[in-house]
DNA sequence: TGTGTTTTGTACCAATCGGTTCCTAATACT
DNA sequence: AGTATTAGGAACCGATTGGTACAAAACACA
């Protein structure tokens, strides 16, 4: 027994955990905010609480949406070996850069900049974004069996510090010329520990 | 014929850089910047033209100080053999992270992600930085003679990118646990180059 | 067709944003 | 000592910041 909102709150969600994704934190204003989800002022704030709760809203958003499907992209037996897989991620970032520039990088890589070191509640979602990751490509090295865990803990570090790189790049707008040799450098990394 | 300036143009400037590289542009609020610069108003403007100004010059700073001096190491033959030069500045950084936790990363990679999209100026600096960088560690590993232009160009380019994505991992506080690991994959892109 | 409940949009808020104006203080040179 | 020139500092600027208050609007249910 009552109104019904106007506007889908996924939706908005996905907006606005663009925006942030896009311009980061401070960059975002209010009034940015509410142009880029369709809304108005009174309803932004009896929807979702205030800007602050928003960004860590959009930062689960992220978690759940994104870092999960690249976790079970690189944990699924489906996809072919974990080396496959985990050049498969790779080839993908590689592809977005070519197909349109990307400017955008990762909103985890952009987030552990922009607000990691300031606030304690994102830092400690964004720290356990990071170990998803991490585990992600360790669990994908030790699929292929050639590796003992702490080989493969060390290898996936490495990785997962290539992939956050490469998304600096992207940023920078350089990850077009460079993601070719960085991602030659992961199948090094690969290739060595076959023997 | 005139009033000299009472404050150190030079060391009000590395304030000023200090506080872009801890918070970003957009955080580093001119209040918070003059506070930091123990410099009023009136100064602020008379000796700096604006914040945008300021910002750049303390891009270029960085570039003059901490890049030239990390690719004076790089290039240094006197320091010992490239990958020897190589492993010692991922040493350094080690060690800053071991000392004071370096939430304070690095100020290129920071910008990377905070303004390089957002501003043309800053982001031909940014990406001039990054390819100095990038030929420090190619003229690094071709000092060794062990491999021709093109592997070099490829190594040297994976290793960058693992020097962003630990610096990235320093932002987010986690650089403590995976430094070591991280420099062993540095250790074995460059050994792997050896035979 | 009321009636209760929630959404929506607008008007408003103090605080802060980056920046300018302008007067006074301090100096070097004559 | 007088003067030209610059630095310093405070007052002030409109615009924008994130956030609140509140009345009108739109629905579900009786």
């Amino acid at each position: 027994m009552a109104r019904p909102r106007e506007f889908d709150a996924d939706e908005a969600m996905d907006k606005a955990m663009g925006l942030f994704w896009q311009v980061g934190y401070e960059q975002a204003s209010l009034s940015e905010l509410l142009a880029a989800m369709e809304i108005t002022k009174g309803s932004f704030y009896k929807a979702f609480q205030d800007k602050q709760s928003i960004y860590l809203a959009a930062l689960e958003r992220y978690n759940d949406k994104v870092i999960s499907g690249t976790a079970a992209f690189l944990t699924d037996p489906n996809q072919g070996s974990g080396r496959a897989r985990i050049l498969g991620l790779f080839g993908k970032v590689a592809e977005e850069v070519r197909r349109n520039g990307d400017r955008l990088g990762c909103f985890l890589c952009n987030a552990l900049v922009d607000k990691a070191a300031e606030d304690a509640e994102a830092e400690a979602k964004l720290q356990a974004m990071v170990h998803r990751l991490e585990n992600s490509f360790f669990r994908a090295l030790l699929d292929d069996q050639r590796l003992n865990e702490a080989a493969a803990r060390e290898t996936a570090r490495g990785i997962l510090s290539i992939y956050f790189g490469l998304r600096v790049l992207g940023r920078a707008g350089l990850a077009g010329q460079m993601a070719g040799d960085c991602i030659r450098q992961v199948e090094r990394l690969l290739d060595q520990d076959g023997h």
